[in-house]
This record gives C-alpha cells, structure tokens and sequence, in this order.
DNA sequence: AAGACAATCAACCGCCAGTAT
DNA sequence: TATACTGGCGGTTGATTGTCT
C-alpha cells in the first residue's frame, strides 16, 4: 500500500545543513552535476542525506547564480502581476526573476506580497464579509486563488531591470575560494609530475592531464575535448560515464578499467568524500577533488 | 529582562508527470 | 502495455530570529 519512500528516513540525517555538507555537495555538483541522478548522489559523495535533501539544497541554495537578499519593487511587481496571470505557478514565476527559486517566490509571496496582493484586490473587488466572520482578517483564511480582478487593478510591471548579479553577498568567498582552487591546482600538477616519476602511466592518460585545464566555477573540459551539457535545473551534466564512480567500498575492489573510476580506487584517495573530510583538511579535500577530474 | 507573539525561510512531504525498463 | 523509478512541483511544517509588551 502507498508509495514508498525514495530512501530511508531512519538513516538519512534530516534538518539544517552543515557547512562541510555543503561543501562536499557543492563541490561534488560543481564536478560531476548530479551524476546519474539525485537518489544515488548522496551515497557516491559520502553524505548521509536523502537525494531529494541534495537536489533541493542544491537548487535553493548552493547554485552560484542564486541570488540572496530582498526582492526589488520591480521583482515585486513582476510577481504580482505573473500571479495575477497564472496562481502559483512558482517555478514559471521563478524562471522569470533570474537568480530566484520558487521556494525564495513562494516564502516571499507568502511573507510579504500575499498581503499587498489581498489589499489590492479588494480595492479593485470589495469582497462581501465573511460568513459569520466577525472581521477576521485572516491570511490562511483567504482565497488564495488568483483573481482576474488583480490584472486590472495592478498596473503593468515596469520592465526588469537593473537584476546583475554584482551585488551578491557572497562574491568575496566565491572569488576566494576559486583563487583557492587555482592554488591547489598548481600544487596538484606538482604533485602530478612527482607521481608520475614513479607510477606507471599511459602516454594517453599523462598527455590528458596535462592537457586538462583547471576549473572552478564553470566548466571547462580540455582532455575529452567534450563539455558537459546545461540540464534543465541548471546544475552542469558530466558528458562521460562519472557516474560509475563509486566510492572505493562499493566498487570490487580491484583496479578500475575506467578512468572515471581510477581516483576513487587509488589507495591513496580512495572512499566517498566524507571520508575524505573525516580525514582531511578542506583544502586537502579540494586538493583531492582536483585528482578526481582526471 | 523575560515571555509572548509574529515573521522569516530552510527543509520536508506527498503527489504528479515523464521516462526507462 | 504495465510497472517502477526519478525529477519536479506546490503545499506545509517547524526552527530560528526579531519585535512587542
């Protein structure tokens, strides 16, 4: 009977996100998007959460072009105009303020501008009272259907503008951690060239190393000559097998035939990523995240 | 200063549609 | 064609923070 549960609720962790979760799942996104696909993301990255919890904390938090802070008049009144149109249709309404989500829409719709809506559309349409409601004016009591009133008492949205992104509150730690990432990778291709000294390598892969450019905030995927591919919810599709990349304890333990494959069965780096966390440093961990690309 | 209340927003829940098998 | 699985969505909850008394 009923349908049945996309994990285990008895073994995922449930509630506020951590700062070192965040980090593993951005940093894992950032590689390999969502690698396959949202249920068996969290068990490939190391995280003890359900792979709905990842994909939402991705899409309303985590995306580096989300945009954090207060909605602008012209925001304000595309929403109360798109609403008058359609209802809640968040995620349409969303895709039409670059940098929103429909969760930040539907809170800030709810917090805020349900009220200015409900305002104005008794303006335009006086409501008679409620039946036996003795002037309660309560919010969860009203129609929160949309109302074909509101599109002639709400003037026209004046066009959106001025919605760059400069202003963003976390420019600084982004522009840091990607000036961190530059770092790690230079010591990445030193500790490349003294492994490669003693391992024994393919021509192939050496010269794909070599020829692989750093990345950060954006793709960039030389030794493949392929790109990922632009999902629909805006994370970043790996173009190769990465999401064969099983944490070391899962593969069958030998050498892997794929090179996806290759960093997560090396002795040295092998396991999920919070194994890595438990035993590393954050920088080490995006040290060893820079491995896993090649 | 402390408790009550309101506001905010991250996170969860459950349903639905599309796709794969 | 039927079934299972996954992503996406809207509604709701609950913890936290702010404000008022």
């Amino acid at each position: 009977m009923g349908r049945s549960p996309c994990c285990d609720k008895a073994s995922v962790k449930r509630g506020p996100w951590s700062q070192e979760e965040d980090a593993i799942l951005r940093s894992f996104v950032e590689r390999f998007g969502n690698a396959g696909n949202w249920i068996a993301l969290p068990h490939k990255a190391g995280l003890k959460r359900c792979g709905k919890s990842c994909r939402l904390r991705w899409l309303n938090y985590l995306r580096p072009e989300l945009r954090h802070g207060g909605f602008t008049d012209e925001e304000d009144n595309l929403i109360l105009s798109l609403y008058g149109e359609m209802g809640s249709k968040w995620s349409v309404i969303a895709s039409k303020l670059p940098g929103r989500t429909d969760n930040d829409v539907k809170n800030y719709w709810n917090t805020k501008l349900k009220k200015r809506y409900l305002s104005t559309t008794r303006e335009a349409t006086p409501q008679p009272p409620p039946i036996g409601g003795g002037g309660d004016d309560s919010i969860a009591a009203d129609d929160d259907s949309p109302s074909q009133g509101v599109s002639q008492g709400q003037p026209a949205p004046p066009a959106l503008v001025n919605l760059d992104t400069t202003g963003l509150d976390n420019v600084e730690e982004n522009d840091e951690l990607l000036h961190k990432s530059d770092q790690l990778y230079a010591e990445l291709m030193g500790l490349i060239g003294q492994q490669s000294a003693t391992t024994t390598t393919t021509g192939e892969a050496a010269s794909a190393r070599a020829a692989a450019t750093t990345t950060t905030s954006s793709w960039s995927w030389s030794s493949s000559g392929t790109s990922p591919t632009s999902s629909s919810d805006g994370s970043s599709m790996w173009p190769v097998d990465v999401h064969d990349a099983v944490p070391l304890s899962e593969s069958s333990g030998g050498a892997s035939s794929s090179n996806s494959t290759l960093f997560f069965d090396s002795p040295a780096f092998g396991g999920s990523f919070q194994d890595l966390l438990d035993s590393s440093s954050f920088d080490d961990v995006m040290l060893t995240q820079e491995l896993l690309y090649y």
